[in-house]
Order: C-alpha cells, then structure tokens, then sequence
DNA sequence: CTAATTGCAAAAGCTTTGCAGCGCA
DNA sequence: TGCGCTGCAAAGCTTTTGCAATTAG
C-alpha cells in the first residue's frame, strides 16, 4: 500500500509540508517503525523546520485517518508505522529496540474465538514478543554489559 | 499463591507498612489489577499516611522480586496484578477500563514456536484484546456518549 | 478570503529522583 | 544504633493544548 497527496485530501486533510514529509518519511525509511521524536529529528537534519507539537498532531490525524498505526511497547515507547495491507505482530529486541514484524493466522483465529466465546466484541489487539535479538551487534553490546 | 512477610524478607525487603499495606491490597482487592494511582488513593482512604512516589518504589522493588507483575495498555494505563501460578493474558475493554483474564494453550504454543523458527530467544510476551465489554453500565455508557 | 494549520511555549499526565528525617532489625 | 525506607517536593519524559501568526484552497 502507498499512500499519496490524494489520500491526504481524501482525509479531509490540506496538503501541507509537515504532513507530506512526514507521509515520505514513514513510507521511506528502512526502519519501518519510527517514534514521533525519530521523526521529529529526521525533519530537523533534513532542515526542515517543524515542531514536535506537529509532528504529534499529524501522526494523530493519520492515525484516526488509517494511514498509520501507533503501537505501544513497553516501557513507554511507542511507534509508528504505515499501515500494512495486512495485520501483523511485532517481536521486540528488549536489548536494541529492533522491531521485526511476524504474521501467524492460527494465532489470529484463536484471538476470535476467545473473544467470542467470552462474549466480547474485539475492536482491536496486540501481541508482541520480546527476545533478545541475534544481530551481532546486539549480541556483543549484551556481553559487553554483563 | 499467596505471598508473605516472610517474601518480603526473602526478597531482601523490609517489612514496612507500606510494603505490607500494598501487599494486602493486591491480594485482597476484588479488582485484581491496580493502577499506581489506584493503589495510592485506596491507601489515602483507609487513612493510611503514603506518599505516591513510595507506591512506585514498592511496585518497582515488588516487580523485581518477581511478587507482581506490571502490565503497560494502550493509552498509557498500566496496571499491576499479583503473580498467578498459571500465566494469562489479557482482554480489556476500550470504554471502562474493566481487565478479565484468559489463557489460551493454542496462542501460547504457537508463541513459543515462531520465536524459536525466527531464531529468537524468547523472553517475554503480551497480549492484550481490546474489546468493548458487556457489563450493563459500560453498554449503557456508551450509549450516552453517543 | 478564511478556516485550517503551524511553531512556540506552557501545561499536563505519569513516573522517577534528591534529600532530610524516621523506623525496622 | 545504622542503614534502609519514607514522605515531600522537584524534576524528567512523553504527549497535549493555547495562542497568535501563517498558509492552503
């Protein structure tokens, strides 16, 4: 999926410069899940001149939008990211904070039926793993730690 | 499982009234997770003389100990629960905040091996299904909000 | 032209920390 | 008695809000 200046309007959104290069950024960037402040700097070294207060306030309209996701991690972090054609989860470094995304459709239909079964109606669910991830990287800063 | 003064000591803790205190409370409340704020004006009702900020530090030292366990939703709400012999996930309704827990073999097994076939070592996992619940009043509230 | 949008600064949660005094062992 | 623990107030973080100036359509 890839979202366009006609996506924005449709959204009842003006075309306006933080809200496009905010779009290209989370369209763009190899890390796929970045937090308002990774946004808010990007934009400063690419010399753009824009508030954090925006950055919050445009990610929150492509949200109620369906242009992006917000998920929360724990211990307060939260990201964003382009919504998918298709749902995934999330596994998490707790180490490194690397973000590696994972679909299971067994999972996804037990969530249902556990939801259904209990009577309740689903709007909505997450499921993260945490691991210690295996880049070499990662891996040395943990022995380096210890 | 029921925890003593006696873990508290084990777990190298003094046995103080506030420790003691906010112990009782999460083993005896019938709500069975409690935010920090929660816990503190509960205390403040009973008339008992805490501050906020030793809350935290008890539900942080209590965490470590492997006594309760913190859980982060979305928007911001975390809460704590006493550690249960059996682990659960969780379902939580999007309207009043209300938690019911379940557990579901299937979603766990399948965990455990997508972790393992990604090569990762898994250490920690959440859940969470947001719902709109079906107790009387929640129904009723969204109606008004309406 | 005019309502939407923006940057800035201030404020609002929630949680943590510094410190002097209090209390458990 | 001594060190751990506590309450209070202040500070930290992330996110939100008020406001006057700016801008898209």
């Amino acid at each position: 999926m890839s979202f366009t200046n006609q996506d924005l309007r449709k959204a009842g959104l003006k075309v306006t410069l933080p809200r496009v290069k905010i779009l290209e950024l989370l369209e763009k960037s190899s890390e796929h899940h970045l937090s308002a402040e990774d946004i808010y700097k990007t934009l400063l070294e690419q010399g753009e001149d824009v508030g954090l207060a925006t950055v919050y306030r445009v990610l929150t309209q492509f949200e109620a939008a369906g242009i992006i996701e917000r998920h929360q991690f724990e211990n307060n972090y939260s990201v964003f990211e382009i919504l998918q054609a298709d749902h995934h989860d999330h596994i998490v470094c707790q180490n490194c904070g690397r973000v590696v995304e994972f679909t299971n459709p067994v999972i996804e239909a037990e969530q249902h039926a556990v939801a259904e079964r209990l009577g309740f109606e689903l709007i909505g669910h997450s499921l993260n793993l945490y691991v210690l991830c295996d880049r070499p990287e990662c891996v040395e800063a943990r022995k380096r730690r210890k």
